[in-house]
DNA sequence: TTGTACGCGTTATCAT
DNA sequence: ATGATAACGCGTACAA
């Protein structure tokens, strides 16, 4: 089946001009008009009204933003769209933003730094006003000094690069969590790590480490439930046998306990399993997950404001969420 | 703390006319260098290149595009970022469109038909030269007919409206799932729908409805894990009380297994879950999840084409994955 | 209160 | 091979 299809010439749409001739003004006055100026009667502003109505007319948004040098949109880049947890964040400025009349794109960038440098264009080139950083790095190109106030950075901190950042203490929050297996009794603590080179990684060892001693053993994996169950296959090879597993997020967390089921162990009783990030998901697993809860929403609203005011504030809270994959070493009692 | 913000007016960004003053030529023969015109001197085209560099300058896409009138830019609707679902049929549309020289930006609607009108309009605006719409309806103000070849569905059907649409044949989906668990010997064959209203609700109950007859029992959920589970146990308090159940997708048979398991009932011994969709969830959960593939990739992949090209293909293939939440009634062989 | 004229940054046509 | 000029659609300073 063939169609019409986009390469095609779009239909003429209706201009300012013809607006203004169906009105029987000028072009300036339609504009003022759509504008919500008060220097336009009332009489006027109907037909105005009226010849919008009936033509469906929009203003083009290019050649406004084009004339404005601005086009109130934000763009968002994240590694994938496939991870749940930058959905709340999304979501959280969308909410701020749309409440400050700006509207939001994102852009999946498959940790593909051409696609990032690309869609960063977008804001050098005047398509959008300002950039969410999901992704942990600077998109190649960007010149960020001379680009200050239009850049922001959540979750993770850039290092080097000087700009406002929305987060968590994580290293302090990896503490916390590993303080919670700490209480329950355990003592031979793993930790299944994000990628080496990652920031948050090397913030959330730096937690772990501190809590444990240097003594205990880690594995690391890629964020995906595929590496976690892979890289708890690892660590259950290894002797002394970990009674407890720190997961930097819940996917890899997920793909533990599907690991260590595997192996014949149960949790929490024979493995206590903790999460980090809290997503939709690690509320259903079996046992229910505990984990470390990043306020997500508040980061997304936070990065707006720091965006459109300035304001940067000192690390969110996070909460830990004790479910029922962590209990005493040898529990048996669930 | 008080920073640089997006509301300031940002620097001044050079011009085409800074690269041909720099190079010594006419802002014409920049504009052919950068477009790769052959009709460029070695000499003049490596000042300009040099220029180029020096200064950092990429060409400004908002005057670009009101010249040339088109944006080389796709937008993809979906109604919430949330829901893994979508996040590998944008996958998709990123390879395509990229390899065909498009951008993709994502639009979240979050269910809110304002919204969706806002970011409909970035196509009518010249923002984007095409749609790719995974909400399952025509966002208000956009009058389809005169768009024709912009806007293809994904997905969803959308009633009424003569759009190229990709997608599965979603009753014969159903009946392939429900058939699957009328194999292992089941007849009392629960379905947790999606919310009334919508076309895939309608579709996947219909393709129940072949297979089991109308004397099973339904119950209506909203695609997320918490209605699944709420469902669920809405099902299990009728009798006779189903041994298995139908599930409309992975989240809401996620939930399901859940409220099963809270029941005090083994999944799948004493209930079989079939879910649709195959999120990467599915294979994670506990016992892993028998359920339909759709081929979400695919989908994106034919959007482009039938966006640049006016192709758009019949029913895609869908894929029964069986895994272990499905099984003869009674069984306790597992 | 309304209209005229210019410029936002780029590309295409035409002339040289 | 390169340059001058008009046009894309809009907003605003200035004039009336």
């Amino acid at each position: 089946m063939i169609a019409p299809h986009m390469t095609e010439p779009a239909p003429n749409r209706p201009r300012m001009e013809d607006i203004a001739r169906l009105a029987g003004v000028s072009v300036s006055t339609v504009s003022r008009a759509l504008a919500g100026s008060p220097r336009v009667t009332g009489d006027t502003r109907e037909r105005i009204e009226a010849a919008v109505r009936q033509t469906g007319y929009v203003v083009n948004q290019v050649a406004q933003g084009l004339r404005l040098q601005r086009s109130r949109q934000l763009l968002v880049l994240l590694p994938t769209i496939a991870n749940p947890f930058f959905a709340e964040v999304v979501q959280g400025i969308e909410e701020a933003a749309g409440a400050a009349g700006y509207g939001v794109l994102v852009g999946s960038t498959e940790g593909d730094p051409a696609r990032e440098a690309v869609l960063a264009r977008q804001l050098l080139t005047g398509v959008v006003d300002g950039l969410v950083l999901l992704t942990g790095r600077i998109p190649a190109g960007l010149d960020v000094p001379s680009l200050a106030g239009q850049v922001v950075a959540v979750s993770e901190t850039i290092p080097g690069a000087d700009l406002p950042t929305i987060g968590i203490d994580n290293a302090a929050a990896a503490q916390t969590a590993v303080d919670h297996l700490r209480g329950l009794g355990h003592r031979a603590i793993a930790h299944i790590a994000g990628p080496p080179g990652n920031v948050l990684t090397a913030q959330r060892i730096e937690g772990w480490r501190r809590a444990t001693g240097t003594h205990a053993v880690l594995a690391f994996g890629d964020f995906t439930m595929a590496s976690g169950e892979a890289a708890m296959a690892e660590l259950l090879a290894q002797l002394p046998r970990p009674t407890a597993v720190f997961c930097a997020n819940d996917e890899m967390a997920i793909g533990a306990i599907k690991a260590a089921r595997d192996a014949g162990l149960r949790v929490p009783e024979d493995l206590s399993v903790i999460g980090f990030d809290d997503i939709s998901f690690a509320a259903f697993t079996h046992p229910p997950l505990t984990t470390i809860r990043q306020p997500r929403r508040e980061f997304g609203q936070a990065a707006v404001a720091a965006l459109l005011a300035g304001q940067a504030p000192p690390h969110l809270a996070y909460t830990l969420i004790v479910r029922a994959s962590t209990a005493p070493p040898g529990d048996d009692t669930h």
